[in-house]
DNA sequence: CCGCAGACTAGACAGTGTCTAGTATCTAGT
DNA sequence: ACTAGATACTAGACACTGTCTAGTCTGCGG
């Protein structure tokens, strides 16, 4: 499809190297042909960032499901899905997280929110499970998110590498699940 | 000056309407011009996040100093000053922190360094006060700036509101820095 | 006084996104 | 079975863009 071509120019060789004749050119097309799918540029960069948000779901939400017994590792496995897919897809979730002028379309919102909650399907099970105090699971979820998508920006902005990224993974659900309610 | 036009740019329209042709125009000088200073329109943008890094590390620097006598007010104000400094320049932030596909140049990468210098600085006072356990400050610091991007980033990207933004502000100073060494 | 480096002009080139008009093809609806 | 319409596409044009080049002007240190 012409997304997955679109995806991997955005994977090698970054966004700016994204054009829309190129990808045309490339199936074998001519330049105009991508206009009956996609409006604009910024239609295509759309639906890239929600095809992003569905993946990223889906793979944290697989990570979890690993560790069905452990919810400490559980949500270790997801935080590190999500660093994991930063990395491999660095320019996407830049720009699924991008600053736009204008608000997200509907549908970028909507995938967007989705992943949110995975990952609160994926806190609260621990909350079920006790492991974590109760209180308000979304705003901790929303504690989580962005502690998890700022690790991810460190990362792929090389300002720290994976193997630190990691470490404030475990940093960040230590003081998570044994944060203010235990001690250690 | 030229990046202060250019910065503008970057506040009002995005980072898509930053022209060096247009910013050539407005200055009254010929297309080529901006070349002497910039050989590159990415050297450009280096230079812009150069100066955002530096701005940044300045007003959460400032807002610290402003509460000398409370720890944790302290890193609020920090804190939330990095946000502010996020929802006011929004494409500027993502251009500090983007995934460019080559290493940022080095005066990028220094002024980042500083940047987390500065944050080093601010939670390294609340340890000699003893206002939070001893351990690898420099971690913690890392943390703090991992979760106060990742909050920035979802403010921004208008995934949560300001407000909401705040409150994950004040649950992070919790539970991150206060958490596991006190008690509530 | 000379030379030279730095800022600038002006023109060219390839490439881009976007718009338009026209064509082919396939799919209901009657 | 025929028609109307939607959909994917072509081809050309337009106004832009970044980048490169050669040449000019100007101020300053030797």
């Amino acid at each position: 499809m012409l997304l997955d071509q679109a995806e991997a120019v955005l994977r090698e060789r970054g966004i700016d190297a994204l054009s829309l004749r190129e990808l045309a050119r490339e199936a074998g097309v001519s330049h105009g042909a991508p206009r009956s799918h996609f409006i604009d540029r910024s239609a295509l960069l759309d639906a890239l960032a929600e095809r992003g948000f569905v993946r990223l779901a889906d793979e944290i939400r697989e990570a979890a499901a690993r560790e069905p017994d452990d919810y400490a590792r559980a949500l270790h496995a997801a935080a590190s899905a999500y660093v994991r897919f930063a990395v491999r897809e660095p320019a996407l979730l830049d720009l699924m997280f991008a600053a736009k002028v204008d608000a997200p379309s509907q549908a970028v919102r909507n995938a967007a929110e989705r992943l949110f909650d995975t990952m609160t399907g994926i806190m609260s099970a621990g909350v079920g499970a006790g492991a974590d105090d109760a209180g308000d699971v979304g705003r901790l979820t929303l504690l989580l998110a962005a502690t998890v998508q700022g690790i991810s920006a460190l990362v792929t902005s090389r300002r720290i590498t994976m193997p630190q990224g990691e470490a404030l993974i475990d940093d960040a659900i230590t003081r998570f699940l044994l944060g203010p309610s235990t001690r250690r």
